[in-house]
RNA sequence: CGCGGGGUGGAGCAGUCCGGUAGCUCGUUGGGCUCAUAACCCAAAGGUCGCGGGUUCAAAUCCCGCCCCCGCAACCA
């Protein structure tokens, strides 16, 4: 039997699932089902990505074990994806001793096969934070937050996957295979980013217990990033069952944003080719959903949880919108009023009001069942082979919304069947008795090839319609149900209407979604995340041993720590944009003693005419940085509130540029 | 010159690769029908296809230049 095996990306679980990862979830889920219905054996893999330094701070901060933490989190995954009539075949969690043994095979192949490599990383160490510190993040050379203890330098080990040697073959292989990573439009980018040239990447983690060791290293644990990607293949048994592996690798689709394609058509097929392990068959990068046009942002309050979307309507509607409105692939826009609207207009007065008027028609003529007569009624046969065609081609290539598109045409052309032929002017002609009956069979008809055709977008609602036009919903497929079948009793049964219109204009706004980390993007994540997160304090350093606990307050400084830093009072002179940044102006102040030029971050929020004349605070014994190429001496203070604008520190009665702030 | 996406009737989009009547959904207007969830069917109005050049018998589509939006990257000393 033809076998189809698909995944998505695995989710972090330090936010709970949105609209944007439900929508990746039912794609997934539409090509699932209908690989099914085209009686493929297929294997639908979802997971939990949890091996990251932010969902351990994140349980630390929760007071909770992380493995409690992220137990907790996949019940909330795992019942999200179930009300969404997502049907995942298997769930994998990173922390799974199946996903381990998969780890520590490729990382061991690759280890044996010579592509990984010891480098070293330097830096700035502080031992109190447990980790290294950037040079700039040092404030006269000591850690922020422990301004008494001097940094260490230390060089830590780290491992180098050589993803260099694969430009090469990667080159080779989208060559051979153009449908590795679709649509074409991401294929290119990724192309060009290869043709760009790779560099080796680091693979490992000194000094953290929150991960999975390096086989031939314990004291070091794998890189997030190369972790999660590996769950696709320790899913099926790498490592462990062989067979299970054997019969389901490589992966025949993995779905995917299209901010982490490059992860899983650059650095994944690099790692399974150095593990001399078949790559997969192909990448769909998915694109966006927006809110209201606008990217879902937590501070806007934007973002929209997937169960109350769909309890708002029904899971179906939105799964129908999610699939129907937006172009498979392309960004899509989810707004409570045009939810609203294509619920009325596709399901209440088109799909159906189209079932309730045949079954009424049904009822009334014909006593509630019908059969072929054979008389003339070919137009809807002709289109129904057509839309069947339409609906498998696009289908076949993901273009999701081309098939439902496609189902739409049969619906369409249904509704256009019954005004033309117009049943109830037949009723009246007793002459007209078999050709009546033959309309309403082929009404009938194109219903239930509709909800065959539909099936894996609206999985419940395709089952009612069946049950309604009296046929059995029991193993669908698509070679035999697929199609205008001419032959049989239909019994219908005429009952309350499936989708209610809803009458617009109430409760439409888009409210905020609470409980929500503000990140909303799933599966593997680029490395810099990981190390641009680190736990800013003692308490959330990974270390088992100081684990579940309130955190504590950061060290204070003396007095003489904080006389360290000089603040001055200045007046801003002039003020003008940094040329290609977004953030940054280029600001010259009296100082009092003497005139600097220094850089500030707040471009975002202020003109650069509104600044000038301004007495603003400044840090004045900061040594000098370059940004934009441009050098700054010194530092404007300025509040940042949590996701908002950047507020410069200002004066109601400005003192004299030069005075000392104290 | 960092990378990329986009600018098409009132709204939201397709079409652009492979030039030739500008299409879809919603909305608006008029008509039809009465089986149906005031639904359904037919028709109409409404577009300098961002701007300016060029190629061509012909450009939304190809070429050059420009403007404007939106992501990402960089940048918050």
């Amino acid at each position: 039997m033809k076998r189809f095996f698909l995944t998505t990306a695995i989710d972090y679980v330090n936010s709970r699932p949105h609209l944007g990862t439900a929508y990746e979830k039912v794609c997934a889920d539409v090509i699932a089902r209908y690989k099914r219905l085209g009686g493929f054996d297929t294997r639908f893999l979802m997971g939990n990505d949890e091996h990251s330094q932010n969902v351990y701070k994140q349980a630390i901060e929760q007071g909770l074990d992380p493995l409690v933490y992220c137990d907790r989190m996949e019940e909330i995954f795992r019942t999200a994806w179930r009300h969404l009539d997502v049907s995942f075949d298997d769930f994998i969690r990173t922390t799974e001793p199946r996903h381990k043994a998969g780890v520590n095979e490729i990382a061991q192949r690759i280890y044996d096969g010579g592509d990984i490599y010891e480098g070293v990383y330097e830096g700035w160490y502080c031992v109190s934070c447990e980790e290294f510190k950037q040079e700039k993040d040092l404030v006269d050379g000591n850690c922020p937050l422990h301004p008494t203890l001097k940094p260490e330098w230390i060089r830590e080990k780290n491992f180098f996957f050589r993803l260099s040697k694969y430009q090469q073959p990667l080159l080779d292989h989208f060559r051979a295979h153009p449908e590795f990573m679709v649509p074409d439009i991401r294929r290119n980018e990724i192309l060009r980013l290869i043709e760009g040239g790779l560099v080796d990447i680091s693979v490992s983690r000194a000094g953290q217990s929150w991960g999975i060791p390096l086989p031939w290293d314990p004291s070091s644990v794998v890189y997030v990033w190369f972790d999660a990607l590996i769950n696709y293949a320790s899913a099926v048994g790498l490592g462990g069952d062989s067979e299970m592996f054997a019969r389901w690798w490589p992966a025949d689709l993995h779905v995917v944003g299209k901010d982490i394609t490059r992860f899983h058509a650059v650095i994944w097929p690099a790692m399974l080719m150095s593990a001399k392990l078949p790559v997969p068959r192909q990448v769909f990068g998915h694109g966006f959903m927006t809110i209201n046009g606008q990217r879902m942002s937590k501070t806007l309050g934007t973002i929209i949880d997937p169960i109350e979307a769909a309890n708002r309507l029904g899971v179906d509607p939105l799964r129908l919108y999610l699939v129907k409105e937006v172009s498979f692939g392309g960004d899509g826009d989810f707004s409570w009023e045009r939810f609203d609207e294509r619920y009325n207009v596709d399901l209440a007065n088109n799909l159906g009001n189209l079932v309730s008027r045949v079954s009424a028609m049904v009822a009334r003529y014909r006593s509630g069942a019908v059969r072929p007569t054979g008389a003339r009624s070919d137009q809807l046969v002709r289109v129904a082979e057509q839309v069947v065609a339409d609906y498998r081609r696009a289908m076949d290539t993901f273009m999701l919304h081309e098939g439902a598109a496609a189902a739409y045409r049969l619906i369409d052309a249904t509704n256009e069947f019954i005004a033309a032929t117009a049943p109830w002017t037949l009723a009246k002609d007793p002459a007209s008795a078999d050709r009546l009956t033959q309309v309403l069979f082929d009404a009938a008809e194109a219903i239930r090839l509709a909800a065959v055709l539909l099936e894996p977008i609206m999985p419940s609602s395709s089952r009612e319609i069946l049950r309604r036009v009296g046929v059995s919903a029991e193993g669908l497929n698509l070679d035999r149900d697929g199609r205008w079948r001419a032959d049989g009793e239909r019994v219908l049964a005429q009952e309350g209407p499936l989708w209610p219109r809803k009458e617009t204009g109430a409760d439409t706004r888009v409210r905020p979604y609470d409980h929500v980390v503000a990140d909303p993007r799933v599966g593997p994540k680029e490395p810099k995340d990981v190390t641009e997160n680190q736990p800013p304090t003692a308490s959330t350093t990974p270390t088992a041993a100081r684990a579940p606990s309130a955190p504590a307050q950061p060290d204070r400084i003396s007095i003489d720590d904080f006389m360290k830093v000089e603040m001055r009072v200045a007046k801003v002179l002039s003020a003008e944009r940094v040329p290609k940044s977004n953030k940054l102006l280029k600001l010259q102040v009296d100082a009092g003693t003497e005139h600097r030029t220094l850089v500030a971050g707040i471009a975002e929020a202020y003109e650069p005419d509104a600044l000038v004349g301004k007495t603003v605070v400044i840090v004045f014994n900061l040594k000098p940085a370059k940004l934009m190429g441009i050098e700054s001496n010194g530092m404007v203070l300025a509040a940042s509130p949590d996701g908002g604008q950047p507020r410069v520190v200002t004066f109601e009665d400005p003192p004299p540029p030069g005075s000392r702030v104290r």
